[in-house]
DNA sequence: ATAAAAGTTCAAGTCAACTTGAAGTCAAGC
DNA sequence: GCTTGACTTCAAGTTGACTTGAACTTTTAT
């Protein structure tokens, strides 16, 4: 495929998928002429990739998923990334349970509603990282 | 509080906290010279603001779903945002599985391992917006 | 054979969400 | 009452993830 075909199957720009290819996220198994030439499961890897930035991790992090470390594959480190997963369902689900709440909830501010309240405090319980970097102490 | 006390329960640098206050998000009550002052319910606020943050929203987003959209509740977005959590819940249910199976999967690549491809598309069976934007007929 | 359409590289630009730095103001403890 | 440290503003810098533009090369359709 070429990366027009492959930018339509996928909803991708072609830009994207260049900088991906640079990033080393997917790979072109050769050129026709200059043009890049993709196999079929570059599709399935975009999708993965979509899924992953979606699921809010970055590309560096997606990029050592995709990488075995090594001779050994990188199973702990699926695990872990399975169980971050784990804790941002917890909390998404909180707060997917709180926003339907306020939506019918006749207190005249949310933060004194105390099942709203509750809801906030369930979702802190999973401390978990922030979408971008965070130093020192934070949360 | 002053602003170190809030920046210390909250984890958030004060940078954070002036800069949330200049977009609208927090606010103080009032000034002890030139230092703000806040009260204690920031706290819960902040609270919020990093739930939804960590939830993929933008802070534009999350500040549409603070405000009451003129005399009437939000109630209409709220819903939404709460339906859109729900898809995106899905898609990290699928992510995780998909994970922890490839973590004990024998097959030589994941694109090779049919329970593997099967949870991806159980992923993109709901199609989610991705974390920014995205154009035209992307996905 | 040739011109348009599509692809290429590379540098620079953009955007959100902050962070950092400089220069100044105050309030609190000594 | 004076220093010191915590706060202030405002402008500029940073990072990740792309996008855009200019200048160029091919492929492909005529």
């Amino acid at each position: 495929m070429d990366i027009a075909e492959v930018a339509k199957v996928s909803g991708l720009p072609a830009s994207t998928l260049r900088y991906y290819e640079e990033k080393g996220l997917i790979k072109s198994y050769g050129r026709n002429g200059l043009r890049r030439l993709f196999s079929a499961n570059v599709v399935e890897r975009l999708a993965l990739i979509s899924l992953g930035r979606n699921a809010g991790f970055s590309l560096e992090e997606i990029y050592e998923m995709f990488t075995p470390d090594g001779p050994v594959i990188n199973r702990e480190l699926l695990l872990a990334k399975a169980d971050e997963l784990e804790n941002k369902i917890a909390e998404l689900t909180a707060m997917r349970d709180g926003l339907n709440h306020a939506a019918v909830c006749k207190a005249p501010n949310h933060f004194e509603c105390p099942k709203f309240l509750r809801f906030l405090r369930i979702a802190g319980k999973n401390k978990v990282r922030q979408p971008s970097k965070l130093k020192k102490g934070d949360l």
